[in-house]
DNA sequence: ATAAATTTGCAAATCATTTGCAAAAGGGTG
DNA sequence: CACCCTTTTGCAAATGATTTGCAAATTTAT
């Protein structure tokens, strides 16, 4: 077992997820926005830190298809491992589904196929509302 | 409008598809096949042709969130864009699912969200029933 | 304050994918 | 078939996100 030290980068990277609730962010975002807010770290050390918060379950990792880089979700409570995550190819916004309509689709999935799904590693990807609306001119 | 021209390399590639119409596959995949059946290729040229082929609709591109490397798979005829995926995170197999179910699941998504779900790019994620098995004593 | 363990910063390594460029191949035209 | 223009290839080098080696700095318990 070993043991976690309290460091200013955690501190400033905790920080930054408190802000960070509602919206997924990638590793640079974490470290652009330190720096921009004149404190000293380091990318190497974001990395590092973030890697580990993804293995003990304090961020959700994504990598969507589209994009060079993987992007990360604060988990706040366990709660937000419950739901499907519907991804926009247009603006690439991540909106988690209401878990009533999807509870009920897993289950089914597992009595018809015997597939346990993840809900928190399921992302349904298409067009959201508002992209629709707004591209509907092109 | 720009022109397209047979040539070995192209030839390789196809054949490669013939052979590979149910599992997915990643460039290094096509490359080392080809190489070891004796034939001479470049693996740029592979990833070239690869891009080409994802964005004419010929295949379909998944990045999957713990692999580095991106896959493929063959999109044979329209009917493979209308399922919906299942990953499973042990065996790395990648299932389609019947559309009877998930027809009834986006309709209600779009109905009640506004979002359009694109049913080629989405993937499920979770444990197979052959993982779960095959898994279960550890 | 000392010592042991962890973490950091920096630079270099990795590794999948992309790209520049000159040479080779395709395919239409006469 | 010979010619020309376009596309494609092979090779090597570039890219860019992420990882890693290592020495120095920091943390925490004693």
């Amino acid at each position: 077992m070993e043991k976690n030290y309290n460091t200013k980068p955690k501190e400033y990277i905790l920080e930054f997820l408190k802000n960070h609730k509602t919206t997924s962010f990638s590793v640079q975002d974490i470290y652009d926005e330190i720096k921009e807010s004149g404190l000293s770290i380091n990318l190497a050390t974001v990395y590092r830190n973030v890697v580990k918060m993804t293995e003990s379950g304090m961020l959700l990792k994504h990598q969507a298809s589209n994009s060079k880089f993987a992007t990360y979700q604060y988990v706040e409570s366990k709660k937000c491992l419950t739901h499907f995550h519907f991804e926009c190819k247009k603006c690439g916004r991540i909106l988690p589904l209401g878990n009533k309509e999807t509870d009920e689709f897993m289950q089914m999935i597992k009595e018809k196929l015997g597939f346990t799904v993840e809900p928190q590693n399921t992302y349904l990807t298409g067009t959201c509302s508002k992209c629709k609306e707004r591209f509907v001119c092109f």
